[in-house]
RNA sequence: CGCGGGGUAGAGCAGCCCGGUAGCUCGUUUGGCUCAUAACCAAAAGGUCGUUGGUUCAAAUCCAACCCCCGCAACCA
């Protein structure tokens, strides 16, 4: 079983690109995985707590509950959007999650890893949150924003001791990383008892990329206990904790114990954005140890999307919707762009003319094949070319760009969760095929009888190679793997002579 | 001296671990082709590989120092 996670979105807003890069990582690993006999399963969902969505429904003059709603759904709609598949929605204001929560906060306290202490902070009214001493200090306790003077505040709060477990949460990141990516996914690891460092542990995290593991064994050299609850005055909208009516989970628990909920833990492969990995690197291990429950596989965290180079931000009004991305070429398109303009585990950069000649690349390089070489099965042999079976394919000619080679180098980009160079490799392959169709001149061959037989196996290899690929590629572009495997048949082509990237009449930047 | 990433052709990137003719995609120019979506194919132009120094027969690659950009620094995917 291969348990796959995305982040689950923060519902103060509604949905941007980076959201559906998140989501996307997270179909293709599951669309791949399945396509290779795995049983897989994939929960997403919706994070609806804490004060932001209170303050926001207030200003809204709705309900928290009913702000949640709307903004859940459009979450909901943007995996169908991308043609993207989950197997369960988590909302985290469901009662059954909210029952959990309570249940794993008892469960840590019994295991003596919580603990009461008073919280000092800067706090600043008008922002309605804490500022860190160091910054506090920069700015000489003054909030920059509201000019006025923060608030020295100390409340009781009620804290995680990470501390205690972070040998162990050390020890998993580095038996993580001497693991290959295919191990770790295919690994086993055994849930051990709360608290023990025992040497025979041999619970491992495999955090991608590898430079992401060095940033959390640097942090976590200095991480301290972490702050799970709020006064409830301070945060109204959340989980309220067990036998403490004044005191109010702060998001830690509350979020990250969502990918407990359907049963099917541990997760193989977590996908998270940059900016939540210390907490799916250090907190949310910490909770699990202290649960005795085994640690996720693998963290796969990805990069952000900037915009014109730009970070994308409500305040410079530059955020990307992805609705208006698709509308513009489609769901494939959008998922092409994404996939492999968009590095799978660095920040990528999305313009509207870069997605142009993305389109353009996917248009020229497999659309035109497709409809070249359909076209020509058509003219040539009135669609009797079928496609032959993949021994038969390139079989020992090392001078032809081999579909073997190919396949081997996309499974293998594809096992260590690089699908933009996956996807590059295909592509690569396409572009040969559209040089050998080039280099052979089919319709030269066409003219004389004498060439017939010649023209029929190469047009046979190329559709073969075409649909093989195609096959590949379902995972990244499911609707178009579809129509070119409709096309390219065992026994004959059937091709009507439907474009599959259309170009609009006007490229506008 | 907080931590991390990066600086390679007009743009975006690979190559660096394991030193040996600097590569890919897009763009530009020229040529070719006609099966095809004004597409496809070929060729060319375009780079002092951030700077300086060191090691070496040989450095984009290893070592040292420095400069610049970008993230993170307790809930932005």
């Amino acid at each position: 079983m291969k348990y796959i996670t995305t982040a689950i979105a923060y519902l103060n807003g509604a949905p941007h690109v980076g959201h559906a890069l998140d989501f996307l990582l997270a179909d293709v690993l599951n669309r791949y995985q399945k396509s290779r006999g795995e049983t897989t399963f994939l929960q997403t969902g919706t994070d609806e707590h804490g004060q932001k969505v209170a303050s926001k429904a207030k200003a809204l003059g709705i309900s928290p509950q009913e702000l949640c709603d709307e903004n859940s759904a459009l979450f909901r709609a943007l995996w169908q959007d991308l043609d993207a598949k989950y197997d369960y929605f988590i909302r985290t204001t469901n009662p059954n999650h909210i029952k959990n929560c309570q249940e794993i906060w008892l469960k840590l306290a019994e295991n003596g890893l919580i603990y009461k202490k008073p919280y000092h902070g800067w706090y600043c009214e008008g922002c309605e949150s804490f500022i860190t001493e160091t910054e506090a200090r920069e700015k000489n306790f003054t909030c920059p924003i509201h000019n006025q003077p923060l608030q020295e505040i100390s409340e009781d709060n009620y804290f995680l001791k990470v501390t205690a477990l972070i040998p162990q949460i050390k020890a998993a990141i580095e038996r993580g990383r001497a693991l290959s990516t295919l191990d770790a996914l295919n690994g086993e690891t055994t849930a051990r008892s709360v608290g023990t460092a025992d040497p025979s542990d041999d619970q491992y995290l495999k955090i991608l990329p590898d430079f992401r593991a060095s940033e959390i064994l640097n942090l976590l050299e200095k991480s301290e206990d972490v702050s799970i609850s709020r006064p409830k005055s301070q945060v109204s909208w959340g989980i309220p904790v067990p036998n403490d009516p004044d005191q109010t989970m702060y998001v830690w628990i509350d979020a990250l114990s969502n990918y407990l909920t359907t049963g099917h833990w541990p997760a193989s492969t977590q996908i998270i954005g940059k900016d939540i990995l210390r907490f799916h690197a250090i907190t949310w291990p910490a909770i699990l140890l202290g649960l005795g429950l085994p640690l996720p596989r693998l963290l796969l965290t990805h990069g952000f999307v900037n915009v014109d180079g730009t970070k994308m931000s409500k305040s410079l009004g530059n955020v990307i919707s992805p609705t208006e991305v698709i509308a513009r070429y489609g769901t494939d398109a959008f998922r092409f762009y994404f996939l492999k303009y968009i590095p799978t585990c660095d920040d990528g950069d999305f313009t509207w003319a870069k997605y142009d000649a993305a389109y353009n690349d996917l248009a020229n390089t497999l659309g035109n094949l497709v409809s070249r070489l359909a076209n020509m099965n058509n003219k040539y042999f009135a669609g009797l070319i079928g496609t032959q079976n993949e021994q038969s394919i390139d079989k020992s000619d090392d001078s032809l760009p081999n579909i073997v080679k190919s396949l081997a180098k996309y499974h293998h980009f594809m096992q260590n969760l690089d699908f933009s160079d996956a996807l590059t490799e295909l592509f690569n392959h396409f572009r040969d095929i559209n040089a050998e169709i080039d280099a052979a001149k089919p319709w030269t061959l066409a003219k004389s009888d004498d060439t017939l037989p010649e023209l029929r196996n190469l047009l046979e290899n190329w559709s073969s190679r075409v649909a093989t690929l195609a096959s590949a590629l379902a995972p990244f572009l499911p609707t178009t793997s579809q129509k070119i495997l409709a096309i390219f048949q065992p026994e004959k082509t059937v091709y009507n002579g439907e474009i599959l990237f259309p170009k609009p009449e006007t490229t506008t930047p």
